[in-house]
DNA sequence: GCACTAACTGAGTGCTCAGTCAGGATGGTA
DNA sequence: TACCATCCTGACTGAGCACTCAGTTAGTGC
């Protein structure tokens, strides 16, 4: 590994748990057995270091849904909606670090001043909502999901109850494997094409 | 106004605005034509000072929720649920500054190592929650909403699509207003007693 | 006028930190 | 060997910061 990469990846992991400004230059350094300015020398600065975290952290999430995506023939779009639901949920509790980081506000503090940044977090936010997004279109397509639904407004309502799971746990609040069941069927009486019945 | 009263105003709006570490106690005390020292005169430290800026936080929370469970007088459990969503939302946009301040990670991250922030967090947690919650209670009492529901866990979901909407817009990433139609249809999906219909 | 107290002041202190820079090591090429 | 580019080093710098403290002011009771 060039010291490149490795000073990215103690930045990732040191971001998502302290945060941009709780973690210093020469932290990094130290934990990489590097020199502080061999970190200016690759970043140029701190806030091109966050920046270049961010992509990375963009990457590895387009390339895990991409493979799942890949991965997955669901029998229809609604099983395919619950499959998402498992794998962001499964994504969240194997890559904290990627979440932790998009959960803290330091990259959208950044994206205010920094049109690259925003830029960059636009990318990731739809890259999440279309996982949910392309499951309620294929859906509508193969009849298992309600016409009537609007699929990137249901995927922004989804999204928002998953994510805010993940969330919770790391605000230490909640546990959201407890919720799977809840979650699953919340979903499917949002979408689910009703069938004739009453309780 | 007091002199504390002006710091810990100030300090709410900064704090929520800008972040802990991006406000500093000299900008403070500039704001409010006060000494360096009148801040730590009054409050210590200035993670005293936050923890301050959150207890007012949830004492203005509460004191709204309260303000608004006493006002209403709902038809029912669901109208309840509704009423709730909206005076959310509404309260977000009145009220900016307090959601701003709840959807930073800084109080998160002191919660952490402070059990004092940690239970100030967990009652407001609560208290939002809770709100969806008496209206789930209610309606399985009167009978408009599923017993099949669980309150406690069908509000935090809801919780967490409607608090996501004010988050993205935080984030300037989305506006919730555009989405209320759509999350009052859904929540009454999600929750509403089932009459015989298809699609 | 005096004593006591609470509120307040602001210059000063010591520390942390992002970023710099002059120079060293390494390896490829003429 | 000489030259050059790339990678890397770490002592240094200047700015910003939380916090301190000796001292001032204003109010109150005697």
């Amino acid at each position: 590994m060039t010291k490149r990469t490795a000073i990215l990846h103690a930045a990732t992991h040191a971001f998502a748990a302290k945060g941009l400004r709780e973690t210093s230059t020469t932290e990094l350094a130290t934990m990489t057995d590097v020199a502080e300015g061999t970190v200016f020398y690759h970043f140029g600065s701190k806030e091109n270091l966050f920046l270049a975290v961010l992509d990375h952290v963009r990457h590895e999430l387009e390339g895990a849904f991409k493979g799942y995506l890949e991965s997955q023939r669901p029998a229809s779009g609604l099983a395919m909606l619950e499959e998402a639901v498992a794998f962001y949920l499964h994504l969240a509790e194997d890559r904290v670090e990627l979440f932790l980081l998009l959960h803290r506000s330091d990259a959208y503090e950044l994206a205010r001043a920094n049109e690259q940044c925003r830029a960059e977090l636009e990318k990731i936010f739809n890259c999440l909502v279309g996982v949910f997004e392309a499951a309620l279109t294929k859906g509508q397509e193969d009849g298992s999901i309600r016409p009537s639904v609007a699929p990137r407004r249901m995927a922004l309502l989804i999204f928002n109850m998953v994510d805010g799971l993940v969330r919770l746990r790391d605000c230490a609040l909640y546990e959201p494997g407890v919720m799977f069941p809840e979650i699953l069927e919340a979903c499917r009486g949002l979408v689910a094409r009703r069938t004739n019945r009453t309780e």
